[in-house]
DNA sequence: CAATAAGCGAGACGGTACGTCGAGTCTTGAA
DNA sequence: TTCAAGACTCGACGTACCGTCTCGCTTATTG
């Protein structure tokens, strides 16, 4: 694991060859200026198609040189837009697996209602699907933990008798997390109601049948 | 139904005051061809982003002035192309809940494996999202219709008891679909093995506890 | 000459093809207004260095690549804007060959005093020096048909025996413009006092030996 | 002229304060490179265009800022890049007025040639020519002690009766060196034939009045 | 001999301009 | 009125240099 995130990895100080450090070395202040500068443009509304490395130069104070230095175009540096703005990993009580279960979906609902508010992720969540690598580096970084966080609980559901354990593991996370995504990623305009995923956990563990059955 | 449709239509044939049709009237084969070079664009590999209304306009042999004349810009000329590239509605049998609930899934997962194929559906798809009026428009053509198509499905089941009637048709269907869009539309470089559809509806219906209860 | 003529001519309308002039034909008011645009930056004492395409088209108010469409660069822009500087040929009374070349030195210091006051010649011409090519297309169009002017005089001379006919006319013309070029294009810091071409064509009809013999 | 001599002189060692020299000495070694390095790529052909300040110092070994140490920029650098190109001052055999001026005629024809095979004087030449500053300080250093040696040589011929004595030195010097620079400087793609500089001070010592008077 | 101070190669930095490309609009002549 | 063609203004693209500014290091002189 350790060695893909670094391969994906995109903004480096000087990631090249990584000599004695030769020459004026690369500033942090002026790296995270322009995040930030990213991150208040989207902020304030501006539409996403008219985030140029032009405007994003201008608006963080720095040459455009200084950008490309970092990342190769717009979409590498959205990678690291995400990134910055990702919310930390839930904790998991780890009582029971429903309760963490619970606990994982509602982080996605909180991050569904976040991207909603800040525009930040929605969009370049959507820009970012149209390339497969960027998709790649963004998915190793920030969703793969999570979806290995999952597995976890689940693995650990089946050993402990909570959970059917002729399925595999994979499926059963797309079982739980797939309605949740699609509200809040496929289908923003839906609501996102408090008690969701506390619903959606118990009816993959009750299943459809009628009650009376 | 039919209003929803007329305000989304995006292309029309001098659709404005629709006074006596003075003057040469707009070439049907000329739109067409419009369409079909973008699909053959998209078909040869050419990436999203290099799509522009110039290339366009010269590879259908065409003035940019007549694509203008008709799209108002190249989503809203992407809402058309997504729209031809549509396949057909499934036919449901309609024998039992369950099995029109595995047609409608697989047609899904036909979709899947047809957006990967033809690389047109999946990126054009990831662009459109980024502007919330062309995903409404296209989502109310396009994917609107088989979310009723399911609702319906799941209603008839409520009715005739092969389905719990205490949660609401919504959120069901999320549950149906949720599973198998994650795997075709968010994650495209996971399978989609045969058997999916049925897996994810008997899963559902029978829920996840393990079977000695 | 009409061939060199047209050889050197830099900018064109639609010159490529000259085809049955399919489109919009260019402007000939932008090619106007660029012109007169680079003259206006010159006259308000702009240095020639800070003469940047940019800033052209701004002052024209003009796009960059209108300029591209008719010039590949700053220079060949350069001589058509001397070209349009250039005053019209001198008259020549043709009474005498003393007459008619002090006509043209004084045409030259003329030039020269105007070149300096509204320093676009100097510059420009300095300029264009580095680029063997263009100053070819300069000299072609601009400096060659006075120099043919100053043989045609010095020929009449030697036939109505004014001048000595043992020495070939290029090296004849070099004697006369030779003097009032040194000082008004090599010496821009020189004098030109009123009366140099005709101090110049005496001194070297009457030579340097001192008088008495 | 010592005090014009050192006014212009471009390039010293610490030449602002001459404290007590504290701290490293500048290397007189890089100095050499830097000039050399620019020779070496004019005579290879480099087009002054391309002899961006990055490029010298990359093509010298040197950092930017050891160049901008020395010189103010491009065109300073270039005054001294002429004057290690500068061919040493001519021997006049003093023996007669017409003797001495065809060594020095001579002398500019050779410069002529010169400038032609090299292309390092007569490029940089014209780009000097767009600042009077720095054609100043070229002029004062290279050009005009050449052109005081002509003025003590027409001197010279005067008191010795080998000259008219009602002309002022400035306008003598110039007919003689204009004619050999017009076609060295002004027009390069002429020939300088090996007896030029004879047929000139010749011509003009005798005038130009047919032999019969 | 250590301290001090400037020189040095390297390369980051905020800028400006480059020459190209595409956006959307406008203007031709022909259909 | 539409059509293909192509000129028009505008503005972003990614690159190259500008002249300045750190870096870590070297090289003299001075206390």
């Amino acid at each position: 694991m350790k060695e893909t995130e670094s391969e994906v990895s995109l903004a480096h100080s000087r990631a090249r060859h990584e000599g004695p450090a030769r020459g004026r070395p690369r500033s942090e202040a002026v790296e995270r200026a322009i995040i930030e500068g990213v991150m208040k443009l989207l902020e304030d509304g501006v539409p996403l198609g008219e985030l140029s490395i032009e405007r994003i130069a201008r608006t963080a104070g720095v040459g455009k040189a200084t950008i490309y230095r970092r990342w190769s175009g717009k979409e590498e540096l959205f990678v690291d837009v995400l990134r910055a703005a990702e919310p930390p990993d839930p904790e998991l009580p780890g009582v029971s697996m429903r309760g963490d279960l619970i606990v994982l979906l509602e982080s996605l609902r909180q991050r569904g209602l976040l991207s909603r508010s800040s525009a930040i992720l929605h969009n370049v969540h959507a820009q970012m699907k149209s390339s497969p690598k960027l998709w790649a580096a963004y998915d190793a970084t920030v969703i793969a933990p999570r979806r290995l966080q999952g597995y976890e609980v689940l693995r650990r559901g089946q050993q402990n008798g909570e959970l059917r354990d002729d399925i595999d593991i994979e499926l059963l996370n797309d079982m739980f997390v797939g309605p949740m995504l699609v509200r809040a990623v496929l289908r923003p305009e839906t609501e996102l109601p408090e008690d969701l995923a506390e619903r959606i956990v118990d009816i993959l563990l009750e299943g459809l049948r009628p009650a009376g059955r």
